[in-house]
DNA sequence: GGTAGATATAGACCTCGGCCGATATACTCA
DNA sequence: TGAGTATATCGGCCGAGGTCTATATCTACC
Protein backbone atom coordinates (compact mmCIF):
# COMPACT_ATOMS: atom_id res chain seq x y z
CA UNK A 1 0.00 0.00 0.00
CA UNK A 2 2.54 2.28 1.40
CA UNK A 3 1.64 5.66 -0.41
CA UNK A 4 3.85 8.62 -0.40
CA UNK A 5 1.24 11.05 -2.36
CA UNK A 6 0.58 14.23 -0.01
CA UNK A 7 -3.10 13.85 -0.64
CA UNK A 8 -3.43 10.18 0.68
CA UNK A 9 -1.25 11.23 3.99
CA UNK A 10 -3.60 14.21 4.88
CA UNK A 11 -7.13 11.74 4.34
CA UNK A 12 -5.49 9.21 6.29
CA UNK A 13 -4.49 11.38 9.05
CA UNK A 14 -8.21 12.30 9.26
CA UNK A 15 -9.18 8.86 8.43
CA UNK A 16 -9.30 7.81 12.16
CA UNK A 17 -12.05 8.25 15.04
CA UNK A 18 -9.57 9.73 17.36
CA UNK A 19 -7.89 12.13 15.13
CA UNK A 20 -10.62 12.89 13.75
CA UNK A 21 -12.14 13.80 17.50
CA UNK A 22 -8.53 15.82 18.03
CA UNK A 23 -9.55 18.05 15.04
CA UNK A 24 -12.97 18.73 15.59
CA UNK A 25 -11.95 19.84 19.38
CA UNK A 26 -9.67 22.31 18.07
CA UNK A 27 -12.21 23.26 15.78
CA UNK A 28 -14.46 24.32 18.26
CA UNK A 29 -12.26 26.53 20.21
CA UNK A 30 -10.28 29.59 18.85
CA UNK A 31 -6.18 29.37 19.28
CA UNK A 32 -3.90 26.76 20.26
CA UNK A 33 -4.54 23.84 22.30
CA UNK A 34 -2.43 22.14 25.28
CA UNK A 35 -1.61 18.23 24.44
CA UNK A 36 -2.93 17.56 27.49
CA UNK A 37 -6.21 18.49 26.91
CA UNK A 38 -7.44 15.95 24.14
CA UNK A 39 -6.41 13.21 26.72
CA UNK A 40 -10.18 13.71 27.80
CA UNK A 41 -11.27 13.09 24.72
CA UNK A 42 -10.71 10.04 23.57
CA UNK A 43 -10.61 7.14 25.60
CA UNK A 44 -7.24 6.16 25.07
CA UNK A 45 -3.69 7.03 27.21
CA UNK A 46 -1.29 9.75 26.57
CA UNK A 47 0.92 7.43 24.83
CA UNK A 48 -1.71 6.99 21.88
CA UNK A 49 -2.66 10.46 21.85
CA UNK A 50 1.08 11.35 21.36
CA UNK A 51 1.14 9.20 18.40
CA UNK A 52 -2.13 10.73 16.58
CA UNK A 53 -0.68 14.28 16.99
CA UNK A 54 2.85 13.12 15.28
CA UNK A 55 0.41 11.69 12.52
CA UNK A 56 -1.35 15.29 12.37
CA UNK A 57 1.86 17.41 12.27
CA UNK A 58 3.20 14.75 9.91
CA UNK A 59 0.17 14.90 7.43
CA UNK A 60 0.56 18.77 7.74
CA UNK A 61 -2.76 19.27 9.16
CA UNK A 62 -1.53 20.67 13.02
CA UNK A 63 1.68 22.26 14.20
CA UNK A 64 3.12 22.29 17.34
CA UNK A 65 4.99 24.82 19.67
CA UNK A 66 6.21 24.30 22.95
CA UNK A 67 5.65 26.75 25.86
CA UNK A 68 7.58 25.55 28.99
CA UNK A 69 6.80 22.06 29.84
CA UNK A 70 3.35 22.31 27.71
CA UNK A 71 2.80 21.61 24.16
CA UNK A 72 0.31 24.00 22.02
CA UNK A 73 -1.18 22.40 18.85
CA UNK A 74 -2.90 24.48 15.98
CA UNK A 75 -3.94 23.81 12.43
CA UNK A 76 -1.66 24.65 10.27
CA UNK A 77 -1.51 27.37 7.96
CA UNK A 78 -3.11 26.71 4.98
CA UNK A 79 -5.27 23.78 5.64
CA UNK A 80 -8.25 24.52 4.99
CA UNK A 81 -7.57 25.82 1.38
CA UNK A 82 -5.42 22.54 1.20
CA UNK A 83 -8.20 20.21 2.28
CA UNK A 84 -10.81 22.44 0.09
CA UNK A 85 -8.38 22.05 -2.63
CA UNK A 86 -8.25 18.59 -2.57
CA UNK A 87 -12.08 18.55 -2.47
CA UNK A 88 -12.23 20.40 -6.35
CA UNK A 89 -9.14 18.49 -7.83
CA UNK A 90 -10.86 15.29 -7.19
CA UNK A 91 -14.11 16.28 -8.67
CA UNK A 92 -12.01 17.81 -11.15
CA UNK A 93 -14.64 18.88 -14.25
CA UNK A 94 -17.04 18.40 -12.45
CA UNK A 95 -18.07 21.98 -11.41
CA UNK A 96 -20.85 23.23 -9.53
CA UNK A 97 -22.08 27.03 -9.07
CA UNK B 1 -11.36 1.00 15.74
CA UNK B 2 -14.65 0.50 14.08
CA UNK B 3 -16.51 3.60 13.66
CA UNK B 4 -20.30 4.32 12.66
CA UNK B 5 -19.43 8.03 11.97
CA UNK B 6 -20.31 8.73 8.28
CA UNK B 7 -17.44 11.13 8.13
CA UNK B 8 -14.86 8.73 8.89
CA UNK B 9 -16.39 6.88 6.33
CA UNK B 10 -15.97 8.80 3.71
CA UNK B 11 -12.52 9.90 4.58
CA UNK B 12 -11.48 6.39 5.10
CA UNK B 13 -12.88 5.72 1.59
CA UNK B 14 -10.53 8.69 0.44
CA UNK B 15 -7.78 7.69 1.57
CA UNK B 16 -6.29 4.76 -0.16
CA UNK B 17 -4.11 4.93 -3.34
CA UNK B 18 -6.28 2.59 -5.85
CA UNK B 19 -9.73 4.30 -4.51
CA UNK B 20 -8.35 8.05 -4.84
CA UNK B 21 -6.92 6.54 -8.37
CA UNK B 22 -10.65 5.58 -9.30
CA UNK B 23 -12.11 9.23 -7.55
CA UNK B 24 -9.47 10.96 -10.07
CA UNK B 25 -10.46 9.56 -12.98
CA UNK B 26 -13.79 9.96 -12.20
CA UNK B 27 -13.11 14.11 -12.05
CA UNK B 28 -11.03 14.48 -15.19
CA UNK B 29 -13.90 12.70 -17.19
CA UNK B 30 -17.40 13.92 -17.63
CA UNK B 31 -20.70 11.87 -16.93
CA UNK B 32 -20.34 8.18 -15.40
CA UNK B 33 -17.48 5.62 -16.43
CA UNK B 34 -17.86 2.12 -16.65
CA UNK B 35 -16.54 0.02 -14.18
CA UNK B 36 -14.13 -2.29 -16.98
CA UNK B 37 -12.56 1.01 -17.78
CA UNK B 38 -11.01 1.41 -14.17
CA UNK B 39 -8.74 -1.89 -14.23
CA UNK B 40 -6.65 0.33 -16.43
CA UNK B 41 -5.83 3.11 -13.74
CA UNK B 42 -4.78 0.91 -11.01
CA UNK B 43 -2.65 -2.52 -10.96
CA UNK B 44 -5.04 -4.22 -9.34
CA UNK B 45 -7.10 -7.16 -10.13
CA UNK B 46 -10.95 -6.85 -11.26
CA UNK B 47 -11.83 -8.28 -7.68
CA UNK B 48 -9.76 -5.74 -6.19
CA UNK B 49 -11.72 -2.88 -8.32
CA UNK B 50 -14.88 -4.11 -7.60
CA UNK B 51 -14.51 -4.39 -4.09
CA UNK B 52 -13.12 -0.61 -4.08
CA UNK B 53 -15.83 0.44 -5.88
CA UNK B 54 -18.38 -0.87 -3.18
CA UNK B 55 -16.50 0.62 -0.44
CA UNK B 56 -16.82 3.98 -2.41
CA UNK B 57 -20.48 3.09 -3.30
CA UNK B 58 -21.07 2.44 0.71
CA UNK B 59 -19.71 5.46 1.79
CA UNK B 60 -21.63 7.55 -0.50
CA UNK B 61 -19.09 9.06 -2.81
CA UNK B 62 -20.57 7.12 -5.85
CA UNK B 63 -23.48 5.95 -7.26
CA UNK B 64 -23.49 3.22 -9.63
CA UNK B 65 -26.44 2.00 -12.62
CA UNK B 66 -26.69 -1.11 -14.88
CA UNK B 67 -26.66 -0.46 -18.35
CA UNK B 68 -26.63 -3.73 -19.96
CA UNK B 69 -23.97 -6.44 -18.82
CA UNK B 70 -22.20 -3.09 -18.20
CA UNK B 71 -22.34 -0.90 -14.71
CA UNK B 72 -21.44 3.05 -14.64
CA UNK B 73 -20.31 4.88 -11.97
CA UNK B 74 -20.43 8.34 -11.25
CA UNK B 75 -20.12 10.90 -8.62
CA UNK B 76 -23.12 10.93 -5.88
CA UNK B 77 -25.00 13.76 -5.93
CA UNK B 78 -24.35 15.85 -3.12
CA UNK B 79 -20.84 14.39 -2.56
CA UNK B 80 -18.82 17.62 -3.75
CA UNK B 81 -20.99 19.69 -0.85
CA UNK B 82 -20.92 16.77 1.82
CA UNK B 83 -16.59 17.29 1.16
CA UNK B 84 -16.66 20.45 1.41
CA UNK B 85 -19.40 20.86 4.47
CA UNK B 86 -16.92 18.05 5.86
CA UNK B 87 -13.82 21.01 5.52
CA UNK B 88 -15.83 23.43 7.38
CA UNK B 89 -17.28 21.41 9.96
CA UNK B 90 -13.80 20.40 11.21
CA UNK B 91 -12.06 24.00 10.97
CA UNK B 92 -15.14 25.18 13.17
CA UNK B 93 -14.42 28.41 14.16
CA UNK B 94 -11.52 28.94 12.24
CA UNK B 95 -12.99 31.42 9.76
CA UNK B 96 -11.73 32.43 6.80
CA UNK B 97 -12.37 34.98 4.40
C1' DG C 1 22.09 18.40 40.92
C1' DG C 2 17.62 16.26 42.09
C1' DT C 3 12.77 15.82 41.80
C1' DA C 4 8.36 16.35 39.57
C1' DG C 5 5.30 16.97 35.65
C1' DA C 6 4.51 16.90 30.53
C1' DT C 7 5.40 14.79 26.27
C1' DA C 8 7.74 11.52 23.17
C1' DT C 9 9.74 7.02 21.87
C1' DA C 10 10.30 1.85 21.86
C1' DG C 11 8.58 -2.57 21.45
C1' DA C 12 4.88 -5.93 21.38
C1' DC C 13 0.19 -7.41 20.46
C1' DC C 14 -3.76 -7.87 17.70
C1' DT C 15 -7.32 -6.29 14.57
C1' DC C 16 -8.51 -4.26 10.18
C1' DG C 17 -8.37 -4.14 5.58
C1' DG C 18 -6.11 -4.64 0.82
C1' DC C 19 -4.90 -8.19 -2.19
C1' DC C 20 -5.44 -12.43 -4.73
C1' DG C 21 -7.50 -16.81 -7.06
C1' DA C 22 -11.68 -19.27 -7.43
C1' DT C 23 -16.29 -19.05 -8.05
C1' DA C 24 -20.99 -17.17 -8.24
C1' DT C 25 -24.30 -14.05 -10.33
C1' DA C 26 -26.32 -11.13 -13.95
C1' DC C 27 -27.10 -10.02 -18.56
C1' DT C 28 -26.94 -10.69 -23.85
C1' DC C 29 -27.40 -13.11 -27.83
C1' DA C 30 -27.72 -17.02 -30.81
C1' DT D 1 -31.18 -23.31 -23.20
C1' DG D 2 -26.28 -22.78 -23.62
C1' DA D 3 -22.12 -20.00 -24.37
C1' DG D 4 -19.81 -15.73 -23.60
C1' DT D 5 -18.86 -11.41 -21.18
C1' DA D 6 -19.08 -8.21 -17.15
C1' DT D 7 -19.32 -7.66 -12.38
C1' DA D 8 -19.73 -9.29 -7.57
C1' DT D 9 -18.84 -12.42 -3.68
C1' DC D 10 -16.04 -15.79 -0.93
C1' DG D 11 -12.18 -17.34 1.72
C1' DG D 12 -7.57 -16.96 2.92
C1' DC D 13 -3.12 -14.62 3.32
C1' DC D 14 -0.38 -10.96 5.05
C1' DG D 15 1.25 -6.28 6.00
C1' DA D 16 -0.19 -1.72 8.02
C1' DG D 17 -1.44 0.63 11.82
C1' DG D 18 -3.94 1.57 16.44
C1' DT D 19 -3.33 0.42 21.12
C1' DC D 20 -0.99 -0.65 25.25
C1' DT D 21 2.95 -0.72 29.02
C1' DA D 22 7.44 0.66 30.04
C1' DT D 23 10.75 3.96 29.58
C1' DA D 24 13.23 7.98 27.81
C1' DT D 25 13.51 12.99 27.10
C1' DC D 26 12.62 17.66 28.08
C1' DT D 27 11.57 21.60 31.10
C1' DA D 28 10.79 23.99 35.52
C1' DC D 29 11.69 24.74 40.07
C1' DC D 30 13.92 24.09 44.48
Amino acid sequence: MKSNDPDILLLSALADPTRLSIVRQLGTQPGAVCACDFTECCAVTQPTISHHLKVLRDAGVLTSRREGTNIYYEFAPGFVERFRGLGASLTGLVQLA
